[in-house]
RNA sequence: UGCGGCCUAGCUCAGUUGGCUAGAGCACGCCCUUGAUAAGGGCGGGGUCGUGGGUUCGAGUCCCACGGCCGCAACCA
């Protein structure tokens, strides 16, 4: 057989950028993402749903940290064969489009919307929504976030839509689509609502506003209270409410009170008899009043008064006291004036009570014709005159200002007013439990946010205000006839039922406004069905993605059976009161079970210094420059291992470098450093037979080597482990391990057996090329790149050399990263392949808990030389160790072999309690003794400490269970409930922790000396080489001038510096005599303790 | 203001069912065993675990209160 390079070499440098546009290629000409899901076809389904992004703007590293959380479960498990069907979504509608298009325009409002014309500015929203689509293509492909785009839904398509429709038609026949208020904050200038994200961007603190103390006059005979109170009947009573809104009280038709505050009835120094809340009593009111009774607020409820006002005829009851929970005694007088329409509170309690809605004010807010007094006067004009005329007739019990934060509309600086507006909800309140006890069947990591943020929050649901008065939305598909005084309505379900109603086929029809408001046919009761003007929220187009990306009903019935319930969302944690519920509230009401099945949120993005970032801070980072600086993968890794999921997470591109110099770096160095090696080596990638015998090599193996076993059991520890955590979406779990394995793999498992892969050991290549392919495969869901680029070198070049070899036969790689798979069928793309198995014949735990004890114990070592100031190339005669009991000694007899050549001494022993060179403590275990013992275990350690301590260490060691009699009581200590702590005395340099003790000799004598300096010749010499730019199989003639210091070294290490240094001869020259280093040759000169020594070495 | 999360070394974070002397990375300081890696390796200093109570033989861990930071909902009469 001919030797050629099994491996393409591997630079121990790289640049992430390239090699990941290097395999972006690989990945485009094999169509890797397409056949990851057509070959799994057929397989168990894991279903992912994309929540769609709109793409009217750009994608930010917000987008890829969702994205990054995203991909890795869907890879995972279509590496465990599931599959996947990635498919991608677009988010189209809505306002944010619709504000990007007006600025264009240069348009502020509605009327100039409708000037301008709703088809040509729907044309425009429906280009504008696709403006920035490559640009999320591009950060798509380059992150690797595999989601199928070609065949994305597209929230705006008439499919889309009709679905919609069908959804709300289901809804509307279970009644669960009603009229009703909304309170909304409504700019009067603008005439529109803002909604919540607008309002956030203008609250002004500091607004000043009236406050008032209005009197409530009580009707005569009410209240049990007060007729108790034994007053005549023709004396007058009142509530006294505050508010800072006067304007509103001609809409009041309620008062509210808390049940359980504490209410004073009291006569004020003018003479009336006022009720109000006592905590406040002496605040508001004037001193000198007298109190009359104490009641609670519950007291009061039903209590009538007479209305302030009567603009508007009320049929119902109204104006009594009613129970509110909003109720405070924070500021105001504990009774709060309620006016529905134009407060949430207000509102909210008008509906519980049945009480009138008054609309007081028009689009412009100025006060209708009704309220004859103040008839087109804007409302908060109005306050002053309103007050003078409640002065006037003696119902104002105190004016004044009140300072507090209040909203402005951010686009005219108008303030804002609350007011009811009547739109189309749907009756989600309805199923309160169900939306509850649903979500009950539903993973969330974190955990918290099932019965904390979620689940609060649907405990609190209220019904959904779904319509929107605006244009580039779903419609509503409600036609109302429009004959005076009729309320007949119907809902549409269907393309199809719209045709029938219509009475034609309605090809082309685009099912948006205006086209749609352009159809209309003759209702029952002599009218037009005229559709209702109302579009629906975007976020309902988004919540009913899983029926309508499928256009269920209507089509892909099998693949609607399939993909109706997602295994696995993920979005960040704002998409709470998002699409997370409005995917929730759809699949309830509608099918009544969750919408997914398992949701991880990750939480958000600050900036480096932990403040958010945000575009006028300027510290916003371009996904971009993190790509082109260091990498998808390092940045996707990053994200993964920062912090925990639900977590927020600092973010800059300094700490994605952090990342690749501590984890890809070392990972590359170790891949590379394989490569170097196997392609050095004879060793060719052991196969093992074809057909039904195929064996691993590795499982056959069994490598006598102790590292070998080790770095197989911390793998198979690492499978176990990493499999588990993404069984539980546990990305931290199933990241960070890998991360310490790599670490542990290099500089324990490579540095200790550097030797044997110079060698060209077989059992090392194996062992390693195992690692190195199982790592990768675990690495896949997380660093796609780096694991194809590994996976491509390692397997599939080895693959296409073997088909040539062998003729296409099948032959099996190893059992540890894929059982029963040959290279000749290994899959092209790692992402193709399957996950490793683990092997648990080859987890021993006993060796890792020993090594691990051997890496502590080394560490150690090498304190204890520091602490002495010996480097580790002088060697040292001995290493004292004491362990924590004899089974951890016996370990470390059987691996002392590592500590001695990690620490570079001769010898290793083992030290007692006893031992003359050691002062002895016994240390009472909390544990067992506090388990057998409870209280009396701090009385044990007080009599223990009083006792002569070697002699105790003496008789524990001996086995025996010691009786301890502390304040009378009797106790048995086994000598497995103590440790024995031990110190050395002299002579030694000694590091200790958690009960490991490590010493070393540090006496000197010549023989040390000289191998010392031998092994500093050695260094020097290898340096020189590497210098020099030789081979490694490079043979040399070594030229060492300082015959007087060397002679000896040579004499006695003389061998071994030829061995080492492939030097073939070692020439001594004598400076003293005149002799000098050939000029031509790489030489070096250098202070061997004090006496200048020069090397030089030629090639032979 | 309410709800939720967080508070551990200068910084970023681990810390499992309460149990032996609370760990890592960065930064800092000192150092550098022989061809994988200086974009490396080793060692070290540095912590009254936000504060105060409580439960317990024992609390970073459980309970209560308070404070701070972040988010969400509000900011309303």
């Amino acid at each position: 057989m001919t030797k050629t390079s099994q491996f393409s070499e591997v630079k121990p440098t790289v640049s992430y950028p390239e090699m990941e546009e290097k395999i972006l290629q690989i990945w485009r000409e094999r169509d890797v993402f397409q056949r990851s899901m057509s070959e799994r076809q057929g397989g168990p389904e894991f279903v992912f749903y994309e929540g769609p992004p709109t793409a009217n703007g750009r994608p930010g590293i917000h987008h890829v940290l969702a994205r990054a959380f995203k991909d890795i479960f869907p890879r995972y498990k279509t590496m465990q064969g599931y599959y996947v069907q990635r498919r991608g979504g677009w988010d189209t509608h809505g306002l944010p489009v619709e504000i990007e298009v007006e600025k264009k325009l240069g348009l502020t409002g509605k009327q100039q919307i409708e000037a301008y014309g709703i088809a040509r500015f729907n044309a425009l929203c429906r280009e504008s929504t696709m403006e920035y689509i490559s640009e999320w293509e591009e950060l798509t492909e380059r992150m690797a976030f595999w989601v199928d785009l070609k065949t994305a839904y597209v929230t705006f398509e008439n499919e889309y839509i009709e679905s919609l429709w069908w959804i709300l038609k289901q809804f509307w026949e279970k009644d669960l689509l009603f009229q009703g208020y909304k309170i909304v904050p409504y700019c009067p200038r603008c005439g529109t609502p803002l909604s919540s994200h607008e309002l956030s961007l203008g609250y002004k603190e500091g607004a000043i506003d009236p406050s008032v103390y209005v009197k409530f006059r009580i009707k005569r005979g009410e209240g049990r209270s007060f007729v108790q109170s034994g007053r005549s009947p023709e004396e007058v009573e009142y509530l006294l409410a505050w508010t800072t809104t006067p304007w509103t009280l001609p809409g009041n038709v309620a008062l509210a009170v808390g049940a359980d505050v504490e209410y004073v009835r009291v006569r004020d120094v003018s003479g009336d008899v006022l009720t109000m809340a006592a905590d406040l009593a002496e605040r508001v009111l004037r001193p000198g009043f007298e109190v009359l009774e104490r009641m609670k607020g519950s007291d009061l409820v039903g209590i009538h008064y007479e209305p302030l006002y009567r603009f508007y005829p009320v049929e119902q009851d109204y104006c009594y006291v009613v129970a509110g929970d909003f109720v405070s005694t924070e500021d105001g007088t504990g009774i709060v004036h309620i006016a529905p329409a134009f407060g949430a509170d207000d509102m909210e309690v008008g509906k519980k009570y049945g009480l009138p809605v008054i609309l007081t004010v028009d689009a412009a807010g100025k006060f209708r014709s009704e309220v004859t007094p103040w008839a087109g006067v804007f409302v908060k004009d109005a306050d002053p005159a309103i007050q003078e005329e409640l002065a006037s007739r003696g119902l104002l019990y105190k004016a004044g200002t009140y300072e507090h934060t209040y909203p402005f509309c951010w686009r005219c600086d108008s303030p804002l007013l609350y007011m009811a507006r009547e739109t189309w909800y749907i009756r989600t309140s309805a199923y309160r439990d169900r939306l509850v006890a649903t979500n009950q069947q539903i993973n969330w990591y974190p955990e918290h946010i099932k019965n904390g943020r979620f689940g609060n929050w649907l405990e609190n649901n209220v019904d959904w205000a779904l319509g929107r008065e605006r244009y580039w939305a779903t419609p509503i598909p409600i036609w109302k006839s429009d004959a005076p005084g009729s309320a007949y309505m119907e809902c549409i379900g269907s393309i199809a039922e719209l045709e029938e109603k219509v009475g034609r086929k309605l090809e082309d029809l685009d099912l948006h406004r205006p086209y749609v408001d352009e159809l209309t046919w003759p209702a029952p009761d002599g009218g037009t069905m005229r559709r209702i003007k109302e579009v629906c929220d975007v976020w309902f187009d988004s919540g009913s993605m899983p029926v309508a990306q499928w256009h269920y009903p209507f089509e892909n019935h099998e693949v609607w059976e399939r993909q109706k319930q997602a295994d696995y969302i993920c979005e960040a944690i704002d998409q709470t009161r998002g699409w997370f519920y409005t995917l929730h509230a759809v699949s309830t009401l509608l099918f009544d079970r969750p919408a997914f099945k398992n949701v991880l949120s990750p939480g958000h993005i600050l900036a480096e210094d932990g403040s958010k970032m945000s575009k006028s801070k300027g510290n916003v980072v371009n996904p971009w420059e993190v790509f082109n600086t260091h990498g998808a993968d390092a940045t996707r890794w990053y994200m993964y291992t920062a912090s925990p999921p639900g977590n927020s997470r600092r973010f800059s591109v300094n700490l994605v470098g952090e990342t690749v110099r501590r984890f890809l770096n070392t990972l590359w160095n170790t891949y590379s450093f394989f490569v170097t090696y196997a392609n050095l080596s004879d060793w060719r990638l052991e196969i093992g037979d074809s057909g039904a015998n195929a064996q691993s090599p590795i499982s056959n193996l069994q490598s006598l080597n102790l590292l070998d076993r080790w770095v197989l059991s911390e793998l198979n520890r690492l499978v176990r482990d990493v499999t588990f955590a993404y069984e539980s979406y546990d990305v931290i779990g199933a990241t960070r391990p890998i991360a310490d394995f790599v670490e542990s793999l290099s500089n324990w498992y490579v540095r200790l057996s550097r030797r044997r892969f110079w060698d060209g050991d077989p059992a090392a290549l194996q062992t390693l090329y195992d690692v190195l392919v199982t790592v990768a495969h675990l690495l896949a869901p997380a660093t796609p790149f780096v694991a194809e680029e590994m996976y491509q070198n390692l397997v599939m070049r080895r693959a296409r050399g073997e088909r040539r070899e062998a003729g296409g036969e099948e032959e099996p790689i190893s059992n540890l990263q894929s059982p029963n798979l040959s290279f000749s069928q290994s899959p092209d793309s790692i992402h193709l392949a399957r996950w490793p198995q683990v092997n648990f014949d080859l987890i021993d735990e006993q060796l890792s808990a020993d090594m691990a004890m051997v890496q502590r114990v080394t560490s150690l070592g090498h304190a204890a030389r520091q602490n002495a100031n010996l480097k580790v190339r002088q060697p040292l005669a001995q290493v004292v160790v004491r362990t924590r009991n004899a089974e951890e000694e016996a370990a470390l007899r059987r691996l002392q072999q590592f500590v001695l050549d990690e620490l570079n001494v001769k010898a290793m022993s083992f030290t007692h309690a006893g031992s003359d060179l050691v002062d002895v403590t016994v240390f009472p275990y909390p544990k067992q003794l506090g388990q057998k013992y409870g209280k009396g275990y701090p009385k044990i350690r007080q009599a223990m400490s009083t006792l002569d301590q070697a002699d105790l260490a003496a008789r524990f060691q001996a086995g025996e269970t010691v009786e301890i009699v502390a304040e009378g009581e009797t106790y048995a200590v086994a000598p497995e409930d103590v440790e024995v702590r031990v110190t050395p005395r002299a002579g030694f340099s000694v590091a200790q922790e958690a009960g490991y003790l490590v010493a070393v000799t540090t006496e000197l004598d010549q023989a040390l000396i000289q191998e010392g300096y031998a092994r500093e010749l050695v260094r020097r010499i290898q340096q020189l080489r590497k210098d020099a730019g030789l081979e490694i199989s490079d043979r040399i003639v070594t030229y060492i001038a300082d015959s007087e210091l060397m002679h000896e070294v040579l004499a006695h290490f003389g061998g071994y510096v030829r061995e080492e240094t492939l030097s073939v001869e070692l020439v001594q020259l004598h400076p003293e005599q005149g002799d000098k280093t050939p000029d031509n040759l790489p030489q070096v000169s250098f202070d061997l303790d004090g006496r200048m020594v020069t090397v030089a070495i030629g090639k032979k």
